[in-house]
DNA sequence: CTGAAAGCGCTTACAG
DNA sequence: CTGAAAGCGCTTACAG
């Protein structure tokens, strides 16, 4: 591999003149240039980076920290910071928490000793003294969904109350006259706050009641049970606003095992809009959150913070969109 | 930051004695060691990444470089990737190419400049001079699924040719009698090597015809379009083969669009495994390849090859397993 | 506009 | 068992 040096040499210059051509900063004649350039390309020169990170403070290197990968909520917005990145020069660094508290610290130091330019946390633990830590450290951060308390960090999130009242005000304007919800693990941002906003919109209600909300971890499995819990225990319901996708799908599926017609009987919307709400038939009315646009926008901010930009630490709300589909009534033949 | 510096100043040793507590080589005395560590501890010192890669050759830094990560295949992939890396102390970078040649070029180019330790690929497009460019570079290559021709590779992939034949008969021992397939895009190794198993299987019947043969993509929206051609060409199709699971879960929701029973007239069976095929009712049935194991045996197969482990330049073959689900007749009732 | 030199924070022979 | 020193391949003031 050829290195800089040789570079200087074919091009009978100084190293300090190819690193002036190569980051294209400082003065370099014209000419002078050319040389340098020729030289690369005869050598087909390439940087090292981390020769580069060491001697100049920079790595071009972003870590990823979300909870589980193959979760397609977070596989699209990976996809999306990384994007963003290679768009800018930057490369990503994958980290799986599980939302486990230990793994995610053995990452922050590893990051850490990384010298990664900046972290994206989309990772329900984070707690207030990492990001005093990673601010001691001088890593930029971003967070996804959820601050810790009472510390100043840039926040990336969705309207998830809003949203929620969204949902039971289709749930209730298509008809629906007693509505129950599955929630998210109550340590999310996101499950507590689509909780909260559910129980705002349907307390004053004379058919509300506590037993009409059941946890479903935010997952499949625990959709599915959910929802066979919520029809013993109250087989009149005709709504099911479930705090995401994934527990939705799986009411969906639990729904259909029970041989009780969505939306015929039981009308069935989710949140987040990720793109499995598209396969089932009927399709899953959701709450669609900017999915793509959460990470790409969490990027951005992330590499202007990097690259020296003044930011407000403040938090960036995104909103969200009903996308009424199949599985709610009167919507049977939408989004075909 | 403490620097190794610091450290061998306040354990009042040379920093190459720290640096071979640190990294747990040659012989030091037991005594001096605990001054260093407790001097590591008091500066909470970390060792710098960078520093280390660039005196040592080493990065420990693998690079991940797939079609799309948002693709449930390719995720559950990369989960066990990360899983393996992070257990041997490795870091995982994400690379997404779309099955761009160009977007992959770059990428090669950036990695080596990076000096991963080694590449893993579950891209199709690589090509023999890539191959050949890698090993010249002196990094390290496991490929999944697909090696190029007559270059020397370290591959890991599945039976897919035994995989469709085992589709196959599963869905003629269920009763079917006239089986169509919808294929994947025939420049990579899996969507060619599953019709090739296809056709054999089922060219000596008399109903065989190449019209029940239509492409879609790997994809859910390729997957419809193909069901609902191969259904008005000939409506006595009672058995459709995909292959891989996004198509079959695309099939599936067409057949239920156009009020086609699954597997009341048509049974319907994937390839590939992926948790997708669990949340449709009825389930997908589907021939599965061992995901995670997949994954993580490549990227134990990299890492040995990163430690100067010999290893044969061969091909890992995993097994494929039927697993027969409600789609498919005679198990409506399974997997529930 | 260009070069010499110090320095980034480690590792690794080589002496002792 | 331990240290001095060279070196990994860059960047960045500082002179000129």
């Amino acid at each position: 591999m050829a290195t800089i040096r040789d570079v200087a040499k074919l091009a009978a210059v100084s190293v300090a003149t190819v690193s002036r051509v190569l980051n294209n900063n400082g003065y370099v004649n014209k000419e002078t240039k050319e040389k340098v350039q020729q030289a690369i390309q005869l050598l087909q020169y390439e940087p090292n980076t981390m020769a580069k990170g060491l001697a100049g403070k920079k790595t071009e290197t972003l870590a990823l920290v979300l909870p589980d990968i193959s979760n397609p909520f977070f596989s699209e917005v990976a996809r999306a910071v990384e994007d963003v990145a290679q768009l800018y020069g930057y490369t990503v660094v994958l980290c799986n928490t599980d939302s486990d508290t230990d793994k995610e610290q053995t990452y922050i130091q590893v990051m850490k000793r990384r010298y990664v330019d900046g972290m994206l946390f989309a990772s329900n633990t984070l707690r207030a003294a990492d990001v005093l830590m990673l601010n001691k450290a001088n890593i930029p951060l971003v967070v996804l969904d959820r601050a810790p308390a009472n510390v100043p960090c840039l926040v990336v999130r969705s309207k998830n109350n809003e949203g929620a009242k969204l949902a039971i005000r289709h749930l209730l304007d298509t008809g629906c006259r007693r509505i129950a919800h599955i929630y998210g693990p109550q340590e999310t941002a996101t499950g507590k706050e689509r909780l909260i906003g559910y129980e705002e919109a349907v307390r004053s209600f004379p058919w509300y009641s506590p037993t009409l909300m059941e946890p479903g971890q935010f997952s499949i499995q625990g959709g599915m049970a959910a929802a066979e819990k919520l029809m013993e225990r109250h087989p009149d319901i005709d709504g099911i606003f479930a705090g995401n996708d994934l527990m939705a799908l799986g009411a969906l599926k639990k729904l259909q095992q029970l041989g009780i017609p969505v939306p015929g009987r039981v009308s069935l919307i989710g949140f987040d809009g990720i793109e499995l709400t598209r396969i089932t038939e009927p399709e899953l009315s959701t709450i669609a959150q900017p999915i793509y646009e959460i990470g790409a926008t969490a990027t951005r901010l992330l590499i202007k913070k990097i690259e020296g930009v003044q930011l407000e630490n403040e938090t960036y709300e995104c909103e969200v969109e009903l996308m009424a589909r199949g599985s709610t009534r009167g919507n049977a033949e939408a989004g075909r």
